[in-house]
DNA sequence: TCATATACGGAGGAAGCCTCCGTTTTGCAA
DNA sequence: TTGCAAAACGGAGGCTTCCTCCGTATATGA
């Protein structure tokens, strides 16, 4: 009991397979359509039945969450090395860009975000939040901005503005919010 | 041709009584579920048949259209009252603030903001950007605050937060980033 | 090789969307 | 008042998606 035997039993080779499949349908298809794709169709595309999805990812969000867990392990990378390299308030604002670029690319950091988690998203969502929580918390040290009650929501303001309209041009807005945020951050 | 002949054509009794009842039911929908609801549960709460309903509204975002054209319109209202009686950027912070009660009880303001509105939401879209351009323009004119490229984009960001994590604790989060936006806008 | 734990996959019920069209109602005109 | 056409009603039905359940197929290790 003090240790679980680790890797309980290698899966099947077919469950496998069939696993990464998903993957590689879903990733395609989040990117085109959001997080709002058909299920169906991404069981087709990953030529299997709708079943064996079901059965990898219980939900649309497990799915959803797996397939993003990568880009968002990016992110967190990016916001070690930028707080490496940069002053701390550059480091946070080119960080927020680098998130805009990943939602305009993959669409749904912002699946991410969603607060619902009640129990899912429990680990993107902590990487981000870490994220973002450093930043802030660096630059605050180093005194270079004012005291922020909830950094996470730094990063809603800028999702939101692709959140709100997707459809539109949004970057050119979400990239102007995140200097006007910087600006309010900025200690007079 | 110079002018139309006016209310061309009084509606027949029972369409009015039921564009009324589908009107009322969906009120309570939208605030209760936000803009996802169901249209046939619409339709059953009102006592009508779903084909009246989509004659009425012949899409979804007609029907969200028609529901919050009030509570819009009461924003546009409050924003005049507030450039009457509070200094520029004042003005444009408790604007802000407002909007954020109507999104709590109203679930979607939001839904005006969406910018798919390739023919839609002309009406309340417009009302809201005209509301905070006024706002923001005005505060720019008496020399309180920076220029902002298009201050619709602050709507955004604040429904942002609320659109981005519904289901959360968003207001506070919320207020905080209206402050956090004036703090930005100000000039140094 | 063979037994069986594991995985597959699709049929099917529930729900929602929207259209189409036969039936009912209303209100104007005679 | 009565008749009747225009207007409105409303739900069946075709389509899509969601998700579950369970009979069938197969990988694996004894």
């Amino acid at each position: 009991m003090a240790e679980k035997p680790v890797a309980k039993k290698r899966p099947r080779a077919d469950a496998e397979r069939n696993r990464l499949r998903l993957l590689d349908a879903a990733k395609d298809a989040f990117a085109r359509d959001g997080a709002a794709t058909s299920l169906e169709e991404i069981a087709r595309t990953a030529g299997v039945g709708i079943g064996t999805l079901y059965r990898h990812f219980p939900t649309r969000d497990v799915l959803v969450e797996e397939v993003y867990r990568q880009a968002i392990g990016q992110l967190g990378e990016a916001a070690d090395r930028l707080i490496a390299s940069e002053p701390p308030v550059e480091a946070l604002r080119q960080w927020l860009l680098v998130c805009i670029d990943y939602l305009s690319t993959k669409k749904l950091v912002a699946a991410a975000l969603g607060g619902n988690a009640d129990h899912l998203y429990a680990n993107s969502g902590d990487i981000m939040r870490n994220a973002i929580e450093h930043l802030v918390r660096h630059a605050e040290r180093a005194g270079d901005i004012r005291a922020v009650p909830d950094p996470f929501d730094l990063l809603r303001a800028v999702a939101g503005i692709f959140y709100v309209a997707p459809e539109t041009d949004w970057e050119p807005g979400a990239r102007a919010m995140v200097d006007l945020l910087i600006a309010g951050l900025r200690k007079d």
